[in-house]
DNA sequence: TCAATTAAGTTAGTTTGACGAACTAAATAT
DNA sequence: ATATTTAGTTCGTCAAACTAACTTAATTGA
């Protein structure tokens, strides 16, 4: 293996296997999400709507990383599904709050719950000391993505 | 706090915490493939082909979790670009056998690579518990996608 | 053997999610 | 009072995915 041209096999260091697992995991969870009505840019916009509440559309498209214009159409298709409503606040008159309906709310928990049901049971079926494991390193990964979008210092 | 009502507060089993930290984190390391040229789908491409080595058009499309129909337009835009080519083989002349060149070799390691050393100093300034709690999480973490895909038993 | 079926890729058309640029309306600053 | 900035919207475009329909090659089976 002597000349080896570091070519694709260097690899394999922790950040590298996190991150292909990470893929793997994320694309499993996916097809979970598959049979929910909801379009998973938009159903994470309900999540951030039912876990901070109303918010302002570009403090939600910040949150969502998205600029406004993208934003504006999902909130769009949000409105006409009866799932959020905009609102002018008294304060500002040029920003709309979004918040969630109550049919967007009991959406979003249905594909919430249906989504969580599968991670646990998948969950439950690992080893204890995988479960463990998981659980230690969660707080470990989301340090690691700080550490990524602060960038290299 | 009475009613609750679980909505949307129920959260924060193990599998829940370990999702929205991976989705984090891959942001994060999406933002660095930023600076590349080609385009997340493709680089992924080139990846499987780095790794696997030359496969039919359908089994990248297989390992992709993507169509034919959408295999067929990448390839195309990456035989273009000189970073794949197409071969018949010898037994089967319907299959199309795509090979990573020289030149998709050279452009994938240069995205690896550079993904790799942010990967790499982003792990390094973290504690080194959380390096190795990372490190042991990620098989259990393979596990569980494994798990997803199976579906539940 | 040779028609019917299945399989591998391709082509065409559509949908979805994102973007940037140009615009309107409201708020702030000079 | 005018100029600038800010919030959101509209418009046009693009990339990536899908489905359906098609071509060519291989396999089956009668």
């Amino acid at each position: 293996m002597t000349g080896g041209s570091n070519s694709a096999k260097r690899g394999r260091t922790t950040g590298d296997r996190v991150h292909s697992a990470a893929i793997r995991f994320l694309r499993a969870v996916r097809t979970v999400d598959d049979g929910a009505r909801l379009s998973a840019p938009r159903l994470s916009i309900l999540s951030v709507l039912a876990f901070k509440g109303p918010l302002s559309l570009g403090s939600l498209a910040e949150a969502e990383q998205v600029t406004p214009a993208t934003m504006t159409r999902h909130i769009q298709g949000l409105e006409t599904g009866g799932l959020v409503s905009r609102a002018k606040t008294s304060k500002d008159n040029r920003v709309v709050t979004i918040s969630l309906s109550g049919e967007g709310r009991r959406q979003f928990d249905a594909a919430r719950n249906a989504r969580l049901a599968a991670l646990d049971s998948a969950v439950a079926a690992l080893e204890p000391e995988d479960i463990a494991k998981l659980d230690a390193a969660s707080a470990a990964l989301l340090a690691l993505a700080e550490r990524l979008t602060v960038k290299p210092d």
